[in-house]
RNA sequence: CGGGGUAUGGCGCAGUCUGGUAGCGCACCUGCUUUGGGAGCAGGGGGUCGGGGGUUCGAAUCCCUCUACCCCGACCA
């Protein structure tokens, strides 16, 4: 291509509303203009780096036998009341409705429609194992967009559907399906990592994610330091203590706490560290009433966990200020498990705490001197909390190292969740009717581009993984206007790279070197080919990769090959 | 939705407190010079100051209201 006709509009300044590194360079490359918040318009540049990432993910699905389809992004809410998820989604969900008043959405996911096709098409035992994909636009109506392309509203997903008749079917494709995503994020250049994750409101039960690690994302990945024990923090198991709860020595005492609401807080004034105070939580219960949960004052609750208990009403939902009050005799900052007449569930950290701080169910007082068993009763004893730097592995291998990841795959074993609730069924070898089971499998096709920038940039500007450039080589003229020997150079080795089947773009714009340096080096082309009036005296190019520090002169008649070789690896 | 903030030419910003009819840098257009790391000089075009209402002789500036966008928290590929 041409830049004269492959409009490239590179900012100079950053734009003053793009957080992190990936919004500002994908901007000021040229690559997308917002339209509104979570809205994206793609430019030539970008649309580009989107058909080489869409590209490798097709053939990776292709090579494990998935078949593409193209489903509607317009769904009728009758297929969503058949999942329940019309009502579970919320207002995440894009509803709206069309001229007969009929209801419909802008599909999130498509769960819903293809099993709806496959009820309708697959009717027995011999037409599965089955894996369908599509790549196409979902819409999410994100609380609170960000990040540009990396939480974007409108964006680009392949989502992947697996149909089976058993478990072990559903396993087998599943483990190919992981290492398609191997594959995937492999070619693609990225650093990245598999972890255990939630399978969340989607349904069903083993689930991994993968994750690209960038101090920029927004999920925390629990590592073992020794083990190869990887998960997203909020399923890592918090290990229960090896050290039983010492033997009380004080005994209980009720202080005032005039002002104290936080945890730091009332550890200063108590004198005690926060590891020695128990955070008490209200929460509503499936029957309606309360219950508390029960932390060590320097650990976090995992929402995930506790509202898998039960007797926790799921969503998790803390309770009211009123309730609170009604329930304790005090205000949220002064409330603790002793004397409380609704159900006790403690972390299994706090279960080992003796002598503790807590709340003391009087405004402004606490209790300090505490210990279950002596001053109140021995509690439900549950992993409730997230675990943190430091504590054991889950695996018992070592110690949990937290860093940031951003997810860009997620993969599922639904089960039967979908086929049950919209009737989804094939006859077996029995001539039996049963339920189909099924997976799901997303790569979150818009933000890996996001992520790879992340990962490969510098203060020049992005330095794309070879798989997601947009051009692979980037020919630059100098002087071109007044040396037409230059000129006719470049045109020829831009010609002969572009029969050789070498994606390349070619500077005619006849601007300064610098400003087509800059340029280049902004948009992140690996290949940099400059054609002068001094490298052509010597029968020259000069080659310069997007991460080297110096230049080498390659001989004009070898260009082709020294590309290509360089462009292979 | 709660908390904080912003809105002035394509982009980045000043001007707002203390009302007097809009400015800077980059980008854009023309000409000349220049040309191996974002050129120089000269000339030029472009803004209902987010919308509506009000106060005033006069509003970017003060008051009311609406909207959009950004940041911090709860949702997810």
């Amino acid at each position: 291509m041409r830049v004269s006709r492959f409009p490239i509009p590179t900012l100079k300044e950053t734009p003053a509303d793009a957080e992190i590194v990936s919004h500002q360079l994908m901007l000021r490359a040229g690559m997308i203009r917002k339209l509104a918040s979570g809205l994206y318009s793609w430019l030539p540049l970008g649309v580009r780096v989107l058909r080489n990432v869409e590209r490798v993910v097709r053939q990776e699905m292709e090579r494990i036998d998935a078949a593409e389809v193209f489903l509607p992004a317009v769904q009728p809410a009758e297929l969503w009341q058949e999942s329940q998820r019309w009502e579970q989604y919320g207002p995440e969900l894009l509803r709206f409705k069309d001229r007969h008043e009929r209801d419909f959405c802008f599909g999130p996911t498509h769960e819903e429609v293809i099993t709806d096709l496959v009820r309708g098409e697959i009717k027995s035992y011999r037409q599965l194992p089955v894996t369908y994909y599509q790549i196409q636009t979902k819409f999410r109506d994100e609380i609170r967009p960000r990040f540009g392309i990396m939480r974007a509203r409108e964006f680009i997903m392949k989502d992947a559907y697996s149909f089976h008749t058993n478990p072990a079917s559903l396993q087998e494709t599943y483990d190919r399906m992981y290492q398609a995503y191997v594959a995937v994020f492999t070619r693609l250049g990225l650093g990245f990592r598999a972890v255990l994750a939630d399978s969340g409101s989607i349904g069903g039960h083993t689930s991994h994610e993968f994750h690209v690690l960038a101090d920029s994302g927004e999920d925390a990945i629990a590592f073992s330091d020794s083990s190869d024990y990887a998960a997203n923090v909020e399923l890592a198991e918090a290990a229960a203590p090896v050290e039983p709860r010492p033997a009380p020595t004080e005994s209980i005492n009720t202080v005032d706490t005039p002002g104290q609401h936080t945890m730091e807080a009332l550890a200063s004034f108590m004198g005690v560290p926060t590891s020695r105070c128990l955070k008490t939580l209200l929460v509503k219960g499936e029957a309606g009433g309360l219950i508390a949960l029960c932390l060590r004052g320097d650990h976090h609750l995992n929402e995930i966990k506790a509202e898998k208990l039960s007797g926790v009403l799921s969503p998790l939902t803390l309770a009211e200020d009123a309730d609170i009050r009604a329930a304790t005799g005090a205000g949220v900052g002064s409330i603790g498990p002793v004397g409380l007449e609704v159900p006790v569930i403690a972390d299994r950290a706090a279960a080992v705490l003796a002598d503790f701080v807590c709340g003391a169910n009087q405004d402004d007082r606490h209790l300090s001197g505490v210990n279950w068993g002596r001053d109140l009763a021995e509690p439900q004893v549950e992993d409730l909390r997230n675990v943190v730097e430091g504590d054991p592995s889950p695996d018992g291998d070592g110690h949990i190292a937290i860093r940031r990841g951003i997810e860009v795959g997620h993969i599922f074993q639904l089960g039967t969740k979908y086929s049950e609730a919209m009737e989804a069924t094939v006859l077996d070898e029995d001539g039996k009717s049963c339920l189909v089971t099924m997976g799901c499998y997303g790569i979150g096709v818009t933000r890996i581009i996001a992520a790879a920038i992340e990962q490969n940039h510098d203060d020049r500007g992005i330095a794309w993984p070879a798989a997601m450039a947009p051009f692979q080589v980037a020919v630059l003229p100098l002087n071109a206007a007044r040396s037409e020997r230059v000129r006719q150079a470049a045109e020829s080795v831009y010609a002969a790279l572009s029969a050789a089947g070498i994606d390349t773009l070619i500077d005619d714009r006849g601007l300064r070197p610098g400003v087509m340096f800059a340029d280049m080096e902004l948009i992140g082309i690996p290949h940099r080919l400059v054609v002068g009036e001094r490298g052509l005296d010597q029968g020259m190019f000069e080659y310069k990769g997007r991460q080297d520090a110096e230049p080498t002169l390659v001989p004009q008649s070898d260009i082709i090959d020294f590309l290509q070789q360089r462009i292979a690896h």
